[in-house]
DNA sequence: AGGTCCACTGACAACGGTTTCATTGGGAGC
DNA sequence: GCTCCCAATGAAACCGTTGTCAGTGGACCT
């Protein structure tokens, strides 16, 4: 089914038929539109990318779809992909930075832009990519010195001070914070606000309350297990990621620590069960389908001739706290004076 | 950067250089390694497609992949795919029949197979692939007569069974359900599972029991609430998936009633947060990632010649109940003595 | 009627690989 | 030293589409 057989039905030339298809006049629209649909005709999509060097088609790479901020991510990309005759290519790099390269490299050839959540905060940006000038945009990745890249993040800085906000106010001050790696950036950043908002409040923190998580939920619970071990366990703790998050609840839970009677937890990021969880989470909440559809505005703009050498765009969303039942005065303690605490639903 | 730049650097032709990169004894590999490094050479993902009539790229459909159940079927898709140097073309349908046929004739030029979670059960089967003789591997949607399509499936009837089962074993009788759409094979025939395991131990249900939903939360909350207004309310509820599992608890939350004190609830499908809810959920689980990985098995397989003219295979996983704590016996009635309840961990 | 203009047309050459086919050259065997 | 054989080679065709280019013919004007 080639365009040759449309174009010999018709009893025109192929290039008439590709002229008719791409919307301009020709003599006999209606032969070629018969031609068309009885043959159900459909362009081959490998000739045109090769004449063409477009292949309509973005690359995503994300460390793991099933994390619910990732499928959330990608959902809101493929709705605005949908609306501009996009597709896209997802692949995993579940967290390694050699299976990011991996993809990296393969999708070069295969794409014409890629949106990429990665791994890690390395700065030797994927090089298969900058050479074949493929178009990147960073998901939660900060531009650094010398990327030529558009990047979408949230305010993880402010969403840390939040949370420690959230736990000064209501009186804790021996706050735990399970983070994740240092080499990501919502690892650096969320921690980095974490303590520059309790140093800004002259409170400390025990270098063993504060702790490197890998974001998975393992490590929530393990690195709770061992918070609750500690001569001194923490009143609060904030962990970094929902996976971890979850991980912390199940350790809690598995331990038969009161949350939040004994030890208040706040997580960053929601979930869609936050609501219905024992006890209701607590959680930094950040716009996930928004954050997806930004980044793949930004890209698809950038592949547009007219705005191809713009310079990088860093889009920082903002984050906001909901306060749901996870959190509460620590033990023997009560809310000092100067913030009351809002009233919770239910 | 083409094969001619390499062919000229190594001062060989186009054709050798073809014949050294797919594995081809030749005169002087070393030559053209080298110049393939040096120019950091990847062949043309196009050329090759057009060429050879293969995409080396699979179409993946689902309903919507923020779904934890869907995520987790992509997920194992995609280990498969990875070390078989294919990747995966995503996209979600929303649960539209039209939207489906859309992405469907969209994949048929630009893929080597799909795999497709129906959105409906509806006869006709994509006619734009059945063209395009493009293999099709069903997930969660039963055969229907003349197709020539893999298909991979669980047990729904026997889940439902199970989950009825469970529930008429603690003493419940008046049991309602939140069925799927009837137009889907999970709607269909779990309903058909639990109205077969209701009659096979006399018990009825009334009409007012047996309702309709879409899938979706949204219907789960409000069928659970019309429930709940009825003059004989349910003493126990079993909804069809997870999404309206959340919504049917999130229902009894709002309106204050315990579960499992007042209203027993089972869902199909686990949630990764399932143990940490309020209650932690009894479900009925499925292999999800095995699903997964089964369908995209079928499929590579049925692209291999060799296979291609095999008939079509109908692997069918089975489920299980986890017994958790959202279910119990009803109120003042106590455990049947033939059938004991096990403990439940905590 | 003849000339000019212009919208439309078809032949043809790409795009970047792979495959066929005839040819080359070197080694083995006598 | 000559023949034979076969592995390796390059030229060329091809995959299906689109862009270029030099027409072609009809409409309109004088």
């Amino acid at each position: 089914m080639t365009i040759h057989e449309v174009a010999a039905r018709a009893g025109v030339s192929p290039a008439t038929v590709s002229r008719f298809l791409r919307g301009q006049s020709v003599r006999s629209p209606e032969a070629i539109r018969a031609a068309v649909d009885e043959l159900g005709y459909w362009p081959s999509a490998a000739a045109q990318s090769l004449k063409s060097g477009r292949t309509h088609t973005i690359g995503v790479v994300v460390p793991d779809i099933t994390n619910p901020y990732f499928a959330a991510v990608v959902k809101g990309m493929e709705s605005v992909t949908r609306t501009e005759n996009y597709r896209i290519l997802l692949a995993n790099s579940d967290e390694s930075s050699e299976r990011e390269d991996h993809v990296l490299a393969d999708m070069a050839r295969r794409v014409d832009g890629v949106i990429l959540a990665p791994a890690t905060e390395r700065d030797q940006t994927p090089l298969k990519l900058r050479d074949s000038k493929v178009p990147l945009v960073f998901i939660d990745r900060d531009l650094m010195e010398g990327d030529e890249f558009d990047a979408v993040l949230v305010d993880n800085v402010d969403g840390a001070r939040q949370a420690v906000e959230h736990l000064l106010g209501l009186g804790h001050t021996r706050i735990a914070a399970i983070n994740g790696p240092p080499d990501t950036t919502p690892g650096r950043r969320r921690r980095e606000g974490f303590l520059a908002a309790l140093t800004a409040r002259g409170v400390g923190i025990a270098p063993e309350h504060d702790l490197i998580g890998d974001f998975r939920e393992s490590s929530g619970y393990q690195l709770t297990l061992s918070l609750l071990s500690l001569p001194e366990p923490p009143t609060a703790i904030f962990t970094a990621n929902n996976l971890m998050t979850l991980g912390a609840l199940k350790a809690l839970h598995d331990m038969r620590v009161d949350v939040p009677g004994r030890i208040s937890l706040i997580g960053f990021d929601d979930l869609d069960t936050g609501p219905l969880l024992r006890p209701p989470l607590t959680v930094i909440d950040r716009p996930m389908v928004e954050q997806g559809v930004l980044a793949m505005r930004l890209l698809l703009r950038r592949l547009d001739p007219q705005y191809v050498d713009d310079i990088p765009r860093r889009i920082v969303l903002g984050v906001k706290l909901i306060d749901r039942a996870s959190t509460a005065p620590p033990k023997g303690q009560h809310v000092p004076p100067p913030r009351a605490r809002k009233a919770r639903p239910a």
